[in-house]
DNA sequence: CCGGACGCCTGTCGGC
DNA sequence: TGCCGACAGGCGTCCG
């Protein structure tokens, strides 16, 4: 589900309620997520205090006095704060429960999210080494999407959705931005001139930070840390549109597979 | 190295 | 109404 505006509204929504408290315990009530989570990960959160928030890729960090707990959210998950205790429902896998006597509560029915423990500074995570720039970074720019998209052959859609490329952009957004910029979708990344990928990069960090700003962008399931919806999901100009008219030129929005995604695009005003 | 296909899971929706 | 296949916001792994 979640892409990076996804996952930057939860860890903003998130981050008030936790940073400065204490974990006084981690529940985890299904250890079966995408990697298990680790045997005795309980005992090594239980009593430390959680010291920030972070963000990188879409992997929410929990910086604490001894490391950091790494979570993702997958496809289905959300992460919820609740106020005061509440009876878990099916696929509430993880509680982190503070001292103040709120609690974290991550939700996932399909537990393709996960939960790793990072001792120490541990910043190079086999999950995390590889990944590309922020797209929200002032060094993502039009220039380096070129240069690394120089003789590629696949569609520029799968290049963005990359993360060693650039980390954050999802199928939603991948499509959005494409259409912002006036790019198709099958267009190989190495056919694409200087001037198009800097409208290209631009177009990805204006969606993005839009997206961000109405909450993220619900389809079927997700919800911020307070449990409300995302508003993106009005703004979207192709994704899930198919049939109806382009909101730039009015000639129907298309869908086709794409690499086993479905995508979305307006054949008359992208090339 | 690169790119595409697969599989992990559950829920939902459309068609018959 | 019920069943069945397709599909869903991600991504590591495998194979050609």
């Amino acid at each position: 589900m979640p892409e990076l505006p996804e996952v930057e509204t939860t860890r903003r929504g998130v981050a008030p309620h936790v940073v400065g408290q204490v974990v006084s315990r981690l529940v985890v009530r299904d250890r079966r997520l995408r990697w298990p989570v680790q045997q005795g990960l309980e005992d090594i959160v239980g009593g430390q205090a959680v010291l920030a928030v972070d963000r990188r890729a879409k992997y929410l960090l929990f910086r604490m006095e001894r490391g950091s707990l790494m979570l993702h959210l997958g496809m289905s998950g959300s992460l919820r704060v609740l106020l005061e205790p509440a009876p878990p429902r099916l696929h509430d896998h993880l509680e982190l429960i503070l001292s103040s006597g709120a609690s974290l509560r991550y939700t996932d029915p399909r537990r393709f999210g996960s939960l790793h423990w990072l001792p120490g500074e541990s910043a190079s995570h086999p999950l995390l080494c590889r990944l590309g720039p922020e797209p929200l970074a002032e060094q993502f720019q039009g220039d380096y999407l070129h240069s690394l998209g120089r003789g590629r052959r696949s569609s520029v859609k799968s290049f963005i959705m990359d993360a060693s490329v650039v980390v954050g952009v999802g199928n939603i957004y991948a499509c959005e931005a494409l259409h912002v910029a006036g790019i198709h979708p099958a267009r190989a990344a190495g056919r694409i001139g200087r001037e198009r990928y800097q409208r290209l990069a631009v177009a990805i960090r204006a969606v993005l930070e839009q997206a961000i700003a109405a909450g993220g962008t619900t389809l079927r399931d997700f919800v911020g840390a307070g449990g409300q919806p995302g508003y993106f999901s009005q703004a979207l100009r192709v994704y899930g549109r198919a049939g109806e008219p382009c909101l730039r030129c009015a000639a129907p929005v298309r869908v086709q597979r794409l690499a086993q995604r479905s995508t979305y695009y307006c054949a008359a005003c992208q090339h």
